[in-house]
DNA sequence: TATAAATTGTAGTATGGGCTACACTTTGAC
DNA sequence: GTCAAAGTGTAGCCCATACTACAATTTATA
């Protein structure tokens, strides 16, 4: 019966790190849709490629994987467009965002290497640790 | 001419995360491995694949990376052991793993949560924002 | 409007990291 | 010493993410 690893071990923290590298790249994806529709009013699959430095082909495929997910839609040839379920996963995820790069900042990291580190960290972020950043910054003024 | 995305673009900074994460699981594998050589005098594929759970059979298979990668080298049915390389690495590795947890504590981060946070984000921290971390505990007290 | 350029989509390939199933070796209990 | 249990290794599968190459469509320019 027992089938996951049990709470506090090791095993689950590794279960946990690999689920949330699977979401990491949706996540990412459906941040930078938002912006692109927010800015340019459209998000092409070769504005999504450049952006994220990676062929179109490979940007098709992952936005083959956000409509699955039930996150995106498109239309040919005319661009990608979020689900409601997707504008909210891009809220959160902006907001996320903002937050472990103003906590970096608040820990003396430049800019750059913020803005840099971050893209990877915050899919790591839980809830609790997002609580406990978002207290630290206010009580820190 | 120009191949890799210019500095301080988002393309750059994503193309950064995808390495990061493409190390990764190398890291832990190091890191677990120097452990249990430590602790057991030995490591063997099952109790890796046990404390991060995963199959056996997968944890054979990265075990067969690090070999390529030259980090480890194993002996049949005798278990797995680390090259220099592969012990410099896991040295590196634990040192960042603690620090990390460290600064999370010191943030307000409940330890389970800075522990299993933790594991994801090492892997996403650079030598610069290592430095920033450091220094912060150290400023702190 | 005809044609060239850019974009989009698809096909095929590679690597990585999961899994289960099965065979073989070693270890441990009797 | 025999034999069962545990551990180990291999094979074959799936999915995700990357790539290049090529075909189809749309857009822009001459
Ligand atoms: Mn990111
Ligand atoms: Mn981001
Ligand atoms: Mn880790
Ligand atoms: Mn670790």
């Amino acid at each position: 019966m027992e089938k996951l690893p049990a709470e506090g071990t090791q095993a689950r923290r590794f279960g946990k790190t690999r689920f949330a590298q699977s979401t990491a790249v949706l996540e990412d994806y459906a941040e930078l849709i938002a912006d692109l529709l927010a800015s340019a009013g459209e998000a092409r699959p070769t504005d999504i490629a450049r952006r994220l430095g990676v062929s179109h082909a490979t940007a098709i495929k992952t936005i083959a994987r956000l409509k699955r997910a039930g996150l995106a839609t498109a239309r040919p040839y005319r661009g990608v467009f979020l689900t409601e379920k997707g504008h909210a996963l891009a809220d959160r995820v902006r907001v996320r965002h903002r937050l472990v790069v103003d906590v970096l900042r608040a820990l003396g990291v430049p800019s750059e290497a913020a803005e840099a580190d971050a893209e990877g960290i915050e899919h790591h972020v839980s809830e609790i640790t997002l609580k406990a950043f978002a207290q630290f910054l206010k009580l820190r003024g």
